[in-house]
RNA sequence: GGCGUUGUGGCCGAGUGGCUAGGCAGAGGUCUGCAAAACCUUCUACAGCGGUUCGAAUCCGCUCAACGCCUCCA
């Protein structure tokens, strides 16, 4: 027996069986990326854990609600909640209008979604979507004396939230050492705590980005954000909100606080995080300035880099880590995730056209026992924490079953029709609608068509005309013509 | 300084009390016009030191090393 799904929960600090909230409904919420820069390939690694997840809830029959937010707005330079908001600073140095650059980035980021083969969320809402509500938020914290407001800045009174319930939970911290630990930064006066955090930030005359509100011209802090959303298209209370590890603290306690405080329930049944990918086990981030943009990667420009490596390529390395771990960039570690994974599509697309053919062989109980826990095992991977690593593992072991039918040094009758199409839709469900790896075809198919008219060339030099006509056939049929000119053989695209 | 995580064979990377992970690389074999693929067999492991246990890579303690968060960060 396959047992049910477990997830580990950052909130508990272990795993537990997921139970949604109401099924078969799932409400996911995934912090998404800031679009004032490029999104690098650390960020990737995120989302693409969380589309493995939402694809396999999905394929476990669940009905997801996936948002995914935009941050356009709200992300300031430093935690003291002072500097300059992010997109507003980068329109400034681009000479561009802050939506421009929040355009601009956020088309690179669905474009690489794409190139990843990653499915778009249900819902992407954009902070500056939701001003209107975020305003009500910080109106209700400040109706419940869980916020102040200071010259035109709302900030949460963390200490007050602290009597009543626990800020810090998720972080495993405690405010009193928070309390102490705080830096104290320049005009931070405004708050009555180091580690308050503000909900609604007065716009200084040079900032572009600016709202009206009960309190004057200002823009929203970066937390609220998600608490919005997340409970605007999700409820109160959802069944799991993701985002990288280190979002943990200080955003998602912050989410947790403004939630508890304004609709008095905890906002998230199950914490997901995934752990960070690392460049010489030095964790990968703009900041640190040692960060891979996907484009460097596929073409391999980069110091860094031997040689260039495919998006698919990219894909499979990452899901051979458990999204938990921290995973470690390499140029080995990349050359064997690729040959990986042309045996793993390789294998794809030769059971795709396998049909089960009766041989006449008798059952071999052993082998299909063999087979059945090799399926089962593919199963418990997944649903022990979504491990892929594993179910890559066990899906190399599958493969060698199919690749043995196929040449016959396994009997298709020593399975049965029954168990040969199970390991078919097992193996096709897991790597192309679980894993979500897809075929890379050669992106210049013009060197494979020079090489079909040198094979033509060569059948009309010795009148071998049937070869001659089949060539020219099958060119056709794919588009291309064949020109016998007085001045040679060419090719040129069917008109 | 506080909180936390990790240390697996040549490389990457699952596992977490007794049962083959897997991929890449290496060795031998089957197959084969050549080459490749595929399949079979196989060599290198659980940072160190102690402890618990019939039994530990897996639990506990200490040491060493690396990393993350506490500042924006996926």
């Amino acid at each position: 027996m396959v047992e049910k799904l477990r997830i580990y929960n950052s909130l508990s600090k272990k795993k537990e069986t997921f139970e949604p909230l109401e099924p078969p409904f799932v409400g996911m919420y995934v912090c998404g990326p800031t679009v004032y820069s490029d999104v690098h390939l650390g960020n990737i690694r995120t989302f693409m854990s969380f589309d493995v997840v939402y694809r396999y809830l999905t394929y476990l029959g669940y009905k997801v609600r996936y948002v995914r937010n935009i941050t356009d707005v709200g992300h300031l330079e430093n935690d003291a909640d002072e500097g300059e908001d992010k997109i507003s600073k980068k329109a400034r140095l681009e000479h561009l209008e802050p939506m421009e650059i929040v355009q601009k980035y956020t088309n690179g980021f669905h474009e690489l979604t794409q190139i990843f083969n990653m499915k778009p969320p249900s819902i992407e809402p954009s902070a500056t979507g939701h001003i209107v509500e975020q305003i009500e938020m910080t109106q209700t914290l400040l109706d419940k004396g869980l916020a102040y407001e200071v010259n035109g800045s709302v900030y949460f009174d963390v200490a007050k939230y602290d009597k009543n319930h626990h800020y810090g939970k998720l972080s495993g911290r405690k405010i009193e050492e928070m309390m102490e630990s705080g830096r104290a930064l320049a005009s931070q006066d405004e708050k009555r705590n180091t580690i308050d955090f503000a909900l609604w930030k007065k716009a200084s005359p040079e900032h572009i980005m600016r709202w009206s509100s009960p309190w004057g011209k200002g823009f929203p802090g970066w937390h609220l954000e998600c608490s919005v959303m997340g409970t605007k298209y999700l409820g109160q209370t959802f069944d799991i909100h993701g985002g990288g590890l280190d979002l943990q603290f200080p955003h998602h306690e912050c989410e947790i606080a403004q939630s508890v405080g304004t609709y008095g329930k905890d906002p998230v049944r199950y914490w997901m995080h995934t752990n960070m990918l690392t460049v010489n086990g030095q964790k990968m981030s703009k900041s640190l300035g040692n960060s891979f943009l996907p484009h460097e990667l596929f073409t391999g420009n980069h110091p860094l880099l031997d040689e260039p490596y495919s998006p698919m390529t990219t894909k499979f390395f990452m899901l051979q880590s458990h999204y938990s771990s921290t995973l470690d960039f390499s140029n080995d570690a990349l050359k064997a995730a690729r040959k990986g994974y042309k045996k793993m599509i390789n294998g794809l697309r030769l059971v795709k056209q396998m049909q089960y053919v009766d041989d006449g062989a008798p059952q071999d109980e052993r082998t299909i026992q063999q087979v059945t826990n090799i399926i089962e095992a593919c199963h418990s991977a997944m649903n022990d924490d979504f491990n892929t690593a594993l179910a890559i593992g066990q899906l190399f072991n599958l493969l060698k079953k199919i690749n043995s039918l196929h040449t016959g040094q396994l009997a298709f009758g020593a399975l049965g029709a029954e168990v040969f199409e199970e390991i078919k839709t097992t193996y096709i469900d897991f790597v192309e609608n679980i894993l979500a790896l897809k075929e890379e075809a050669p992106s210049d198919y013009k060197g494979l068509v020079e090489a079909m008219v040198e094979i033509y060339k060569e059948a009309k030099f010795k009148k071998d005309f049937d070869r001659v006509d089949k060539i020219r056939a099958g060119l056709k049929a794919n588009g291309i013509i064949v020109k016998d000119m007085k001045t040679g053989i060419e090719w040129a695209y069917e008109e």
